[in-house]
DNA sequence: TTAATATATGAACATATGCTAAAATGATAA
DNA sequence: TTATCATTTTAGCATATGTTCATATATTAA
């Protein structure tokens, strides 16, 4: 991993030094990626909604279509992202599945963003 | 705002008073869309890594763009979207502009994040 | 003033995202 | 088995996003 001008052909340098601590002090790059999956997956105002719905309660598919008031396709399709990070969970009745909070901390997340806006 | 069963004609509805407990407890439509918005800022790789740079210490563009080996005009476009929110300031010294952190909760956000990640 | 530097902006393009519509799955009841 | 219900999945399309390239702005030096 050798540092060399020429790894810096295409750039001007103001402060090389600010570059090269920034540089060891950065976040692994596959921890950027999963983060970024992470906040793209809550920038959504239907997967918001979802998330804070179900602060309060376990519900199915066909609520939440009700209550965000689009199809249950589009639901179905939010809750799939929701649940690749296991933001939520699911429990089979019979041929209703309940949707639930997995990771409480996702909403503390929604909560330190409601907090900044205020700042 | 009255409620009927006229409401509810384009969906099947299991659980009533459900969706009533989650239309009340709502947040406001425009905080949620805030909320998506700002999300929506910090869920990209580059710009983290900007926020994440930025912790130690201000930097001008062409020291960014150097660090994330990108344009400087893409990281131009990248600073601005985080100055709309105020995530970020500048600074003017001759003809350089040096950016830093103008609100810390924001990488408080990307640690709560993190923490997500590891549960 | 002109030229050079640092950054910002606008337009255009490629990719990503989110919805709808239709078909597929899985569970249950007849 | 067949039929039905709740949900998921696939494909297609429209919109959003991020980059590049070219141009514009702001500051400084000559």
């Amino acid at each position: 991993m050798a540092k060399s001008q020429d790894d810096l052909c295409d750039f001007r340098i103001i402060h090389q030094s600010r570059i090269e601590e920034a540089k060891k002090k950065v976040l692994a790059a596959d921890k950027v990626d999963q983060l970024a999956q992470l906040f793209k997956v809550i920038a959504d105002p239907g997967r918001i909604k979802i998330l804070k719905a179900l602060e309060h309660e376990e519900m199915c598919v066909c609520d939440l279509a009700a209550f965000l008031e689009v199809s249950e396709s589009a639901v179905s399709h939010q809750l799939r992202m929701l649940r690749q990070l296991q933001l939520v969970a699911n429990r089979r009745e019979g041929p209703v599945l309940y949707y639930s909070l997995n990771k409480k901390i996702a909403n503390q997340l929604l909560d330190v963003g409601l907090k900044l806006l205020e700042e």
